[in-house]
DNA sequence: GCTTTTATATTGCAGTCGTATTGTCAAACG
DNA sequence: CGTTTGACAATACGACTGCAATATAAAAGC
């Protein structure tokens, strides 16, 4: 056996360099060839990586969730044990914002495959999980009627917030303030 | 002068063949050919009505635009004059949720439009203007506290309830009871 | 030291893309 | 009538694309 090389840790390598391109020039720019280019290595070795184009684009589509969920427990990280739960939820919900630049990129790449998998019903199976999850889990800290439909709503609320943040309609400002006028209506003081 | 045709509709049943494409193939399969073989008729003839594929990109968003407004001002219509501004709100949103089969079509478009402008920020000011449209209309309309920030809510719920249900996370009965849930809040009994 | 195995690089191929060019045909005008 | 003009078709070209096949190099095992 020759050189030994961490093969998870390169195509961890050529996975950035996918999300780079797909985030400044959209998913439809992403080749072999501008991803190789972007990482600074030969196409040839990107091939050795993944067998297909295919597979590439599903991998970079699960580092896609991978981030957006270690955004998540940082955030809830920084709070200490059992915090209430309404900050819970704002911290959470701010974390999966793409309010600063480097979670803009993320955004701009999960939107992306929003489309993508809109179109390719096989590849969405791992984004209904993790929304399906994601539901239950704000479900369960919300003491109003209805908790499931409660907990759906907000989530489309982030989920549109997220889009008109990165189209620019809407400053990250005002995406924080509709996100804490609609966590006043579900804690009522 | 040869033959007399009318251009306008030239290009219309030409961007019909692009949304169809678009729909089940997504944004990126649409090309001068594909398109053509989806309207039945030549590439040469879809070069003719449009100088280059920006331009039949950019007529196209333009078309989902329209459709939506449509779609819009066809359900308000139905209300009768000065209906009340909780029903005519719960009409307008779902009007533009993809609940049935053919806004599903024009949803995956306009999806797939979210994500192809931010990345060509030049082709998104017609989307600002329609957002910053619909804020203020709605806005004129809630008797609370921030009606701007409500009404950015609301609008935020209504793209985020119609990327899940395009994406099959949501039902669309799921959807409309968000919504209700949400109009309740907005305005109490 | 030689062979084997793996990492990386290079090249070639068949196909599609957008676009420019050219050709053809028919209708309207002088 | 002929000529012009616009609607459409067909083709050609260069630049891509994904992918397969091949070449090179170096480290591990015998």
């Amino acid at each position: 056996m020759p050189k030994k090389v961490d093969p998870e840790e390169r195509r961890r390598l050529i996975a950035d360099a996918l999300m780079r391109v797909a985030a400044d020039q959209g998913l439809e720019s992403v080749s072999l060839r501008h991803v190789a280019a972007q990482a600074g290595v030969s196409a040839g070795m990107v091939q050795h990586y993944f067998s297909s184009r295919d597979e590439m684009m599903s991998f970079a589509l699960t580092v896609v969730r991978e981030r957006s969920q270690r955004k998540v427990t940082e955030a809830l990280a920084g709070l200490g044990a059992d915090p209430p739960p309404r900050l819970l939820l704002r911290t959470m919900i701010a974390a999966l914002l793409p309010l600063d630049d480097e979670s803009r990129d993320n955004g701009r790449v999960a939107l992306a495959f929003l489309a993508y998998t809109a179109v390719r019903p096989a590849a969405a199976a791992e984004l209904h999980d993790d929304t399906a999850q994601m539901v239950d889990f704000v479900a369960g800290m919300l003491k109003v009627p209805d908790p499931v439909g409660a907990a759906a709503s907000l989530l489309a609320l982030m989920e549109g917030l997220g889009i008109y943040v990165l189209g620019g309609q809407y400053p990250a400002q005002r995406a924080l303030q509709a996100l804490d006028a609609h966590l006043d209506l579900l804690f009522p003081a």
